[in-house]
DNA sequence: TGCCAGGCCCTCTTTAGGGCCTT
């Protein structure tokens, strides 16, 4: 079995050494094609979320005043994940977060992220751009709700690395795709793809 | 209802600049 946590916050801001703090996240286990279990919830970041944000991600300030606090999230969250390798769609920008919030509440632990926009990026080149929409229209993977809110992110993001892995299962011939494999196509240049998957078959690296 | 990023990739590049992607 080779579950993944597929993770996406919505918050505040861009980025967390700017003040900005989580207001929502969800994660999905997904085991090859099956969605095992997922978690979701707002939290209360403790900061205002600004007006253009409120109106991209749907989520008000109204909504988050009495919900959970950031940190008791986190900790429900990292439970949830628990050792399962990570995956996001544009994994810096959650690994930020994911980062800075549980080092706040002492649970931070040496993880790697895969990420999708670098995969799909590699793998999907004649798509118009990789931002998550686009590619599940692309891709014709299944509607899960409002963009933007950190559930149904979430969750197309897990059926876009069960794409991702078909495609790189059929173009190679392989029977699996191990999270190292990832790591290492979503880490060379797209044109250098088949010798990294060369290369990683015969040394493992 | 402000402002604030940063890693990756491409090219009119490499002594750099700008677009993409996340909220």
């Amino acid at each position: 079995m080779s579950v993944y946590a597929v993770i996406d916050f919505e918050t505040t801001g861009l980025s967390p050494e700017y003040g900005a703090r989580p207001t929502e996240i969800a994660v999905v286990l997904i085991d090859g094609d099956r969605i095992l279990d997922r978690y979701q919830s707002l939290m209360n970041p403790g900061v205002p979320i600004p007006y253009d944000i409120q109106t991209l991600t749907g989520i008000t300030n109204a909504m988050v005043r009495s919900a959970p606090k950031v940190e008791t999230v986190m900790a429900e969250a990292s439970d949830f994940v628990g050792d399962h390798p990570m995956l996001a769609h544009n994994a810096a920008f959650d690994r930020k977060f994911w980062d800075t919030e549980l080092q706040r509440i002492k649970r931070w632990q040496q993880k790697e992220f895969a990420c999708s926009l670098l995969l799909a990026r590699r793998l999907f080149p004649q798509a118009l751009n990789h931002k998550l929409a686009t590619l599940v229209r692309t891709l014709h993977l299944p509607a899960t709700g409002r963009y933007h809110r950190a559930l149904a992110d979430a969750e197309a993001t897990a059926y876009l690395l069960q794409r991702i892995k078909q495609e790189i299962q059929h173009r190679f011939g392989l029977s699996a795709v191990s999270h190292e494999l990832l790591i290492a196509i979503q880490s060379t240049n797209r044109n250098k793809l088949e010798a990294c998957v060369e290369r990683h078959l015969n040394t493992g690296k």
